[in-house]
RNA sequence: GGGCCAUUAGCUCAAUUGGCAGAGCAACUGACUCUUAAUCAGUAGGUCCAAGGUUCGACCCCUUGAUGGCCCA
C-alpha cells in the first residue's frame, strides 16, 4: 500500500470533482510565444518602456507556490529552469476560470497570458487576461523551502531533484555545455566522430572485469566494453587518421564517490601525432573548455583552486617518486628496498609483484594524492602498460603520460604501438600475469594483432573521463552528483 | 570487503535517562484584490526502515537484516 494513499485520494477526489466539471486535464492546444528566460531578457533589455507598449506575452511552466489573498492571488511558476510570477484576479478572468483556478495544486502545469506590470516592490509580472491548467500533477512536490535533500531520494527519483535543486539543474547544464564544447573542438581539429562496438567478443583496450550478457542469435557470449581503444586504432588501420567516440564504458567494479558501473569518457586518435603532441593538444583543449564553461582559465574545486592555463608540470613517474612522493631516489632501482619502503607506510603490495608495478602502486598511493594542479606524469613502466609504444630511451619505460588533477586521474594517452610483433609479445606478458591470478590483465586478441600487420600509421591517443571532468568544472565531490541516473541497489 | 553515521507525517527536521508521537512547510475548511518562505482562524495527517529480543512499559536499550551517506582497502 503507497504511503501517500492519503494525500493521494484527496487529490484524486479533487481531479474527479474537475473531470466532472467538464475540465480538460491534459490539453494540448496551447503554444506559449516564448519561455520565461526569454521573457527575462525582454524586461531586461525594454524596462522603460515595457509598461507602454502593453505588449502581451503568452507563457507556460509548473505552479511551485501560490499566494491566495481572496478574489485575487499571486502564483509563482517555473519554466526551463527560471521562474516568475503571475497575478490573477477574479474580476478579470471570470468567476469560472477563478474557481478553476482555486482547486489547482503546486505541481500543476498551467499556461498564462497577458501584458507585464510591476508589483509594488518592483518585480515585473504576467497580469492573467488568460489562465488555463495545461496539465494535472496527482504526487505533492515536495517541500517549497528546504526542498528535498535526502541523496538517496535525489538519485533514484532525479527528477524531483532537477525541479527542486536549481544546483542540480545547473550541473547537467553544465555538463551538457562540456560535452558540446569538446566536441566542437575536435571537430574544429579535423577529428571525425566516429561509434564502435559497445559488445564486444572480446572485451580489450583497458584492464578491467567486463560484464557478460549473451546473445541469443548468434549463440555467442559478448561483453559490454571496458574501453573502445582496439576498435578505434582499427579505424585508423583502415585511413580515418583523425577519430574519437564520446562513449559510454562498462567496468563490473564496485561503486564509490568516484566509480560508477557506466561512464562516459572520450577516446581520440591522431596518425603521425606523439604522446607528447597529445599532452599539448590537452593543455589546449582544457583551457579553452574551462574558459568556455566558467568564463576563466581557473576553477574552484572542494576549496582547492586549480588552474588550467597552459604549461603544465610534466615530471617522468620515478622523478616524481622522489620529487613528490618522498622516496629515496638511491633505493628506485631497488625492488626489495621499494617493498619495504611500502610495508612501513603501509601500502599493500603482493610480492610477486614486478619491479614496474612497484613503482606504480607506489605512486598511486604517495604521489597521486598530492597533484592537486593540472600535471602530466610520463615514462609509465612497459608491464602496466600493454598498449603503448617502448620508450627509445629505455626499453623498460613507455611513451606514456596520465594526466592527474585535483588528486585524481583525469586522462591517459601515449603513443600507439604499431609494431605487430611487439604487440604480440605484450599480450604474451600479459597472459602470463593472468595465469599468475592477475583477473584484470589484458587478454590476448590475436584478430587486433592481425589488423596491425597490415600496417598502422605511427599514432597517439588518449582518453579523458568526462565524468570526472565534469565533477572539477562543477565543484562536485562526488561522481553520483554528475551523473544523472546512478546505479544503486533495488530498494526492496 | 572493513569502520563510522543516518533512516520518525508528502518534504525538512525535533522528541528530556525507557513513560501519551511533535513543529514548520505541504494538505483540508473558512477570511482576505500587490503577495514574496504572504497573513489570520480552525481541521486532519504516523507500518517511528524491517524482523526478533530485553522490559510492567521501547522511536529510545540489545541482536540480525535492508537501503543510503562518508571514510578506508
Amino acid at each position: 500500500m503507497d504511503k501517500t494513499s492519503k494525500l493521494l485520494n484527496l487529490r484524486k477526489e479533487k481531479i474527479n470533482e474537475l473531470k466532472d466539471g467538464g475540465v480538460q486535464l491534459y490539453p494540448n492546444d496551447f503554444t506559449p510565444t516564448c519561455t520565461v528566460p526569454e521573457v527575462k531578457k525582454v524586461i531586461e533589455n525594454e524596462t522603460d518602456t515595457l509598461g507602454e507598449t502593453g505588449r502581451k506575452f503568452s507563457l507556460a511552466g509548473r505552479m511551485m507556490a501560490v499566494n491566495k489573498m481572496g478574489k485575487s492571488s499571486f502564483v509563482r511558476f517555473q519554466d526551463s529552469g527560471e521562474q516568475m510570477q503571475v497575478y490573477i484576479q477574479k474580476n478579470k478572468v471570470g468567476d469560472d476560470t477563478y474557481a478553476l483556478f482555486k482547486k489547482l495544486d503546486i505541481g500543476d502545469f498551467i499556461g498564462v497570458s497577458g501584458p507585464l506590470f510591476q508589483t509594488r516592490t518592483g518585480e515585473w509580472t504576467v497580469l492573467a487576461e488568460e489562465f488555463r491548467l495545461l496539465s494535472k500533477s496527482v504526487r505533492p512536490l515536495p517541500e517549497k523551502f528546504h526542498g528535498i535533500k535526502d541523496p538517496e531520494k535525489r538519485y533514484r527519483q532525479r527528477y524531483l531533484d532537477l525541479i527542486m535543486n536549481e544546483k542540480a539543474r545547473d550541473i547537467f547544464t553544465k555538463r551538457s555545455a562540456i560535452v558540446s564544447a569538446m566536441r566542437r573542438f575536435f571537430e574544429d581539429k579535423g577529428f571525425m566522430e566516429v561509434e564502435t562496438p559497445m559488445m564486444q567478443p572480446l572485451p580489450g583496450g583497458a584492464e578491467a572485469t567486463p560484464f557478460k550478457t549473451w546473445h541469443n542469435a548468434l549463440g555467442m557470449e559478448l561483453f559490454l566494453r571496458i574501453a573502445p581503444e582496439l576498435y578505434l586504432k582499427r579505424l585508423v588501420v583502415g585511413g580515418f587518421e583523425k577519430v574519437f567516440e564520446i562513449n559510454r564504458n562498462f567496468r563490473n567494479e564496485g561503486v564509490s564517490t568516484r566509480h560508477n558501473p557506466e561512464f562516459t569518457m572520450v577516446e581520440f586518435y591522431q596518425a603521425y601525432a606523439t604522446y607528447e603532441d597529445l599532452m599539448d593538444l590537452t593543455e589546449i583543449m582544457f583551457e579553452e573548455i574551462v574558459r568556455q564553461v566558467t568564463g576563466d582559465s581557473s576553477l574552484e574545486y572542494q576549496g582547492q583552486t586549480i588552474d588550467f592555463s597552459r604549461g603544465w608540470r610534466r615530471i617522468p613517474m620515478v622523478e616524481s617518486l622522489s620529487a613528490i612522493g618522498g622516496i629515496d631516489p638511491d633505493i628506485l632501482n631497488d625492488t626489495q628496498a621499494l617493498l619495504d619502503h611500502a610495508e612501513k607506510n603501509n601500502i599493500h603490495i603482493t610480492k610477486k609483484d614486478r619491479h614496474g608495478k612497484v613503482l606504480t602502486k607506489l605512486f598511486d598511493a604517495l604521489v597521486e594524492p598530492k597533484l592537486i594542479q593540472p600535471t602530466f606524469i610520463t615514462g609509465y613502466p612497459v608491464e602496466v602498460s600493454p598498449l603503448s609504444r617502448k620508450s627509445d630511451t629505455d626499453p623498460e619505460l613507455t611513451d606514456r603520460f596520465e594526466l592527474f588533477i585535483a588528486g585524481r586521474e583525469i586522462a591517459n594517452g601515449f603513443s600507439e604501438i604499431n609494431d605487430p610483433e611487439d604487440q604480440h609479445n605484450r599480450f604474451l606478458m600479459q597472459v602470463r600475469q593472468r595465469d599468475e591470478g592477475n583477473d584484470e590483465a589484458h587478454i590476448m586478441d590475436t584478430d587486433y594483432v592481425e589488423t596491425l600487420e597490415y600496417g598502422m600509421p605511427p599514432t597517439a591517443g588518449e582518453g579523458i573521463g568526462i565524468d570526472r571532468l565534469v565533477m572539477l568544472l562543477t565543484d562536485s565531490p562526488s561522481i553520483r552528483e554528475v551523473i544523472l541516473f546512478p546505479h544503486m541497489k533495488n530498494n526492496a
